[in-house]
DNA sequence: ACCTATTTGTCCGTATGTATG
DNA sequence: CCATACATACGGACAAATAGG
């Protein structure tokens, strides 16, 4: 389980966190039920803040791939498979694109909703 | 549009600012198109910090009732109807009632879920 | 039942970046 | 160009829940 950052890049490092676990979790490195590495640790390893990991932690957690608990940590959840992390990703990079072609919400929502009516 | 918190509740500083604004779109004080005050400026007049209340204003965000833009500040959605914000204080408070009493994530969503397809 | 270490949660303060107007 | 205002990140402190002895 190997994680990192970098520094230099435009992405929020808080965000290269979460994708960094997401990938592991979508390639099977990490399964669920496993613990991932405390706040503090995983910030001291990568050189950051811990609140820039917690930060990661918390949009994974939105986004149902870990649990969150005090005195327990970060635990991948029981539908955190594979699959899902890798939806979640294309889901990411999806959103990415159509902000970068100054799509607004709602016209991506559209795009959406019309394929699923489909 | 007076905006308050209780620092002696055990409530986080950052809901009790979303709430704030959450009821006063619930009961029509603040409308859709109307502008938030700077977040620096209700931390001042509150006596918090500003990411206190940056954080209420994110988690009103994601409610959908308002939009953040930098430069800009905090605007009410067109979608932020009252109708709609009063819902998601009743929902807030079945979230928060269920937790109380030891119910998991999955109890309760078995028991929405069991709501819609009745 | 008690205590202690662990770990996230929240809050404060500060600084810098970046989009808006 | 400049002021405004959110976005991100750093750092530190204390509270609260969890787990283990």
């Amino acid at each position: 389980m190997l994680f990192r950052v970098d520094p230099t890049s435009t992405v929020p490092l808080g965000d290269q966190v979460a994708a960094s676990v997401r990938r592991a979790v979508a390639d099977g490195t990490v399964t669920p039920g496993e613990r991932l590495p405390a706040a503090r640790i995983l910030a001291e390893s990568l050189g950051v803040n811990v609140h820039t990991v917690l930060r990661g932690y918390q949009r994974l957690r939105e986004e149902g791939l870990i649990e969150l608990r005090r005195g327990r940590g970060a635990v991948v959840t029981a539908g955190a498979s594979p699959h899902r992390a890798r939806l979640l990703e294309r889901v990411r990079e999806v959103v990415a694109d159509a902000r970068d072609l100054g799509m607004t919400e709602e016209e991506l929502l559209l795009l959406v909703r019309a394929e699923l009516s489909a």
